[in-house]
DNA sequence: CTGAAAGCGCTTACAG
DNA sequence: CTGAAAGCGCTTACAG
């Protein structure tokens, strides 16, 4: 195998110095002289040096790689997070290291040991659906690597940033009611998911806090998908009181409770309105356009790369905080029976 | 610093015997014994043994990882291609950094750096908005980096995999005409970026094929959004003779053509044709719905690489080869004046 | 079948 | 201000 890179060594042969000073230029080192300097960094160029981080990773104990763990990226929100977290990356001199789980376990703990036999610096992660072993997650700790959730997290005591999904929830479902929506109806997703416990948790908050006693009937058990919107919304229908408002857990459930009432001949917003949560891109676009809650995707990849960061600089101090993102009420059409 | 990695010489010492026997049991070498195989193993995993990736790179010169540099994360296209690509990646085992570039020529320089830095095996790019200079991607050619592009790429003796833009608003061109449209009308994208350039292309070649003369007035060179959809409309409508169908670049462009006619009280498809390109999330969920071309773009990120994997494999035989996925159209409402 | 030794390309403590 | 030397944790050609 022919050598194609410039090493130290090459630089140094060429200046009859050592590789040593060669390094220390190249970084400037204090205690090299501006001159040395000078000539070292006009060879580097001129032989088109590129250090190998491979090797200083090995010899520096530090790779300046971060890895991500996403579900999956077929999906506007991870590649919204994923934004912001590399923007930051990038900006504070750290690679990231991508893994997709497809929303399988095999491949999450798959990513994991990748991530581990990576010798990345940090990891910033978020459950697929199915996980409820979090055995390589304490692994991750065993080792000392920096580790931070977000989105879906575990119930373990490691650094997170989560939408706030109960307050969200709880204005979602109070601004129903201040539309005049007299009964109001829930299409979940699956509930031992954090994110959709904690919206299931603001809209019963909500009834609550309005005194509005809870009808069990009234929660329908949905997937995330269109399907079980319009699945959810034809058997809320079909309820002796029907509703007349439904605050969906995310977008896609929207979406299907909106085709659904398309097809039942039932306005909307004027006979029935429709909150969703997400933001999703095609939610601005629907007709009428969906109402929801924009999840600050850019931000949480922000922040979580933000804490994640803290952490590896200054150690384990941050153990167990949480950060709570606010999302931001987008009020379209179909939930407004009045106006604002 | 405390050292917190079980090393092959941990395990060595452990078992008395030296780091060169450990390694090789371990990667199952055909001369070990399989009774020294079975302790060493049993030994890695009671010690929780994880190679350090980073030394064997260096070792043996290879380190698993690929490059993707892609314009931006916050869209569902590239989103989608990084789906294709990291599955596929991930069976064969290699990683994949990602190195987003927010559409910045002065990013995209910093990516391809960061990823000779890296010594990663191979790279797979789509070009930025505005990259006109290509040094930093010949650079990785001198360096006998394998390189691949896709879907925005240069003009270059660079393999690449494409959409077929120009079949693909042939075809699209054409149903427009055989469904009785007359004036057919085009939104361009940026016309100096190729997919864009393929696509007005294509749509002039339909015209051609139809006999149909070229009419530069209907031709409106727009920039890939939903404005200059709208702005497109306004203006095609305030022609002498305006068209009553519109092939448009891709996807944003067609819902602001929607938009805009909506504004104007022009019936979809009855009055007015409507046709995109990308197949994007919302164009299923418009009114009328969107008729479009998929991009097939998991396929693209899978062919990306395969014949990044063949190069990294087989060695520079592939140079010039292109791969050119077929698009599919999806024909849905806004193009459907008479039925199928 | 296993060991001893060299080396991948850096960085850095220790000298001078 | 610069050099000589060791070492990060692997892999592999060479011996035996």
């Amino acid at each position: 195998m022919k050598k194609n890179s410039v090493t130290l060594s090459d630089i140094a042969r060429e200046l009859h110095m050592t590789a040593a000073t060669v390094s220390r230029a190249l970084s400037d080192h204090p205690e090299i002289s501006a001159k040395t300097k000078a000539i070292v960094k006009e060879a580097a160029q001129r032989l088109d040096y590129k250090a190998n981080r491979i090797a200083s990773s090995l010899r520096s104990g530090k790779t300046n790689v971060i890895g991500v763990l996403i579900p999956t990226a077929e999906n506007a929100f991870f590649g919204s997070v994923i934004h912001g977290i590399t923007n930051l990356a990038s900006k504070h001199g750290y690679s990231v290291l991508i893994h997709e789980c497809d929303e399988l376990y095999e491949l999450e703990v798959k990513g994991i040991q990748t991530f581990i036999g990576a010798r990345v610096d940090g990891i910033i992660a978020s459950l697929s659906r199915n996980t409820l072993d979090y055995e390589h997650f304490l692994d991750v700790k065993r080792r000392n690597i920096p580790l931070v959730f977000f989105d879906r997290v575990p119930d373990l005591e490691i650094p997170s940033v989560v939408i706030d999904g109960f307050n969200g929830s709880f204005w979602a479902t109070q601004h129903l009611i201040d539309q005049g929506y007299n009964r109001i109806a829930h299409i979940s997703g699956p509930l031992y998911i954090n994110t959709f416990n904690d919206r299931f948790k603001g809209y019963e908050a909500a009834l609550k806090a309005n005194n509005i006693s809870i009808d069990e009937n009234l929660v329908f058990n949905g997937n995330i998908s269109i399907d079980s919107g319009m699945e959810g919304t034809r058997y809320l229908l079909s309820l002796p009181e029907p509703p007349d408002a439904i605050f969906a857990a995310e977008d896609l459930t929207a979406l299907g409770i909106l085709k659904q009432l398309k097809l039942s001949k039932i306005q909307v917003p004027e006979q029935f309105g429709i909150f969703g949560f997400c933001n999703d891109m095609f939610s601005e676009h629907t007709t009428p356009s969906l109402s929801t809650m924009d999840q600050q995707t850019v931000c949480m990849g922000q922040e979580a790369f933000k804490l994640l960061y803290q952490i590896i600089e200054n150690g384990n101090e941050e153990k167990t905080r949480k950060i709570v993102v606010k999302p931001l009420p987008v009020i379209r059409e179909s939930s407004l029976k009045k106006a604002l």
